[in-house]
DNA sequence: CATGATCGATACGGAACCGAAACGGTTCCA
DNA sequence: TGGAACCGTTTCGGTTCCGTATCGATCATG
């Protein structure tokens, strides 16, 4: 058994997370952000800006820039590799993790209030 | 009954759509388009943009500049209210509702692939 | 008809984004 | 020890975004 939803809920449970974000005057995050951010936060450590482009398919300098912008907002944090310098390790922070867990409890609660 | 969703379920749910968009090289839409466009969709015509720009919490700037931009994209339309000229009705067009269709169908993949 | 209200769009300066290419720093290895 | 390879960042010109304020067009009202 699995997570059952049909297209007319997932479109509705997306729309009802994004407008209370919205409404709320969350950081606008584009999709690309938003699935580096998760990403850092549910995989398993460590993080690179290769490994992150690798997996999001894009360029490095997409991924430097979008650290660079959620790093202002405390997001994440970057700390040179010890081991090899030539790494940047990207790490959680207090508020990034209290971002996405407030997230996830928001499209819970819409998820828990879609018609069936 | 409702859906039902843990926390890290949704988080789950939400990062592999978006990875999956990303990787695709969907338009990378922020959030308050993607907000926008849903809405366009899903919620019942007439859109205006002061409709929209009340039901988002933004001004009105924020919807001309999206609808700029999705417009380009063909995901949106814009055409002049007949009736009252001062208006600009938001509509769909044929690709933002393969775009929105599409997208549902990737949520409801990746749910269905969630780990209980 | 004139005036005020309302509509969406535009101007502004500043910030963030794009892809492509190049850069300096670090490590690997022949 | 001197390339070659790899790392993340920076640069470039160009686009889109921001919030605030204002615009011209249109409609409703007196």
């Amino acid at each position: 058994m699995s997570i059952q939803l049909r297209p007319i809920q997932a479109l509705r449970l997306w729309q009802q997370a994004s407008l209370a974000e919205v409404r709320e005057h969350r950081p606008d995050l584009t999709e690309r952000q938003m699935a580096i951010l998760l990403t850092i936060y549910l995989d398993p450590p460590p993080h690179t800006v290769r490994g992150l482009a690798d997996r999001l398919g894009v360029t490095k300098p997409v991924i430097t820039r979008a650290l660079d912008t959620m790093g202002a907002l405390k997001l994440v944090s970057r700390h040179r590799d010890a081991r090899d310098r030539r790494n940047v390790l990207v790490k959680r922070t207090v508020e990034g993790a209290l971002f996405v867990e407030r997230f996830g409890d928001v499209v819970v609660a819409k998820a828990s209030e879609l018609p069936l």
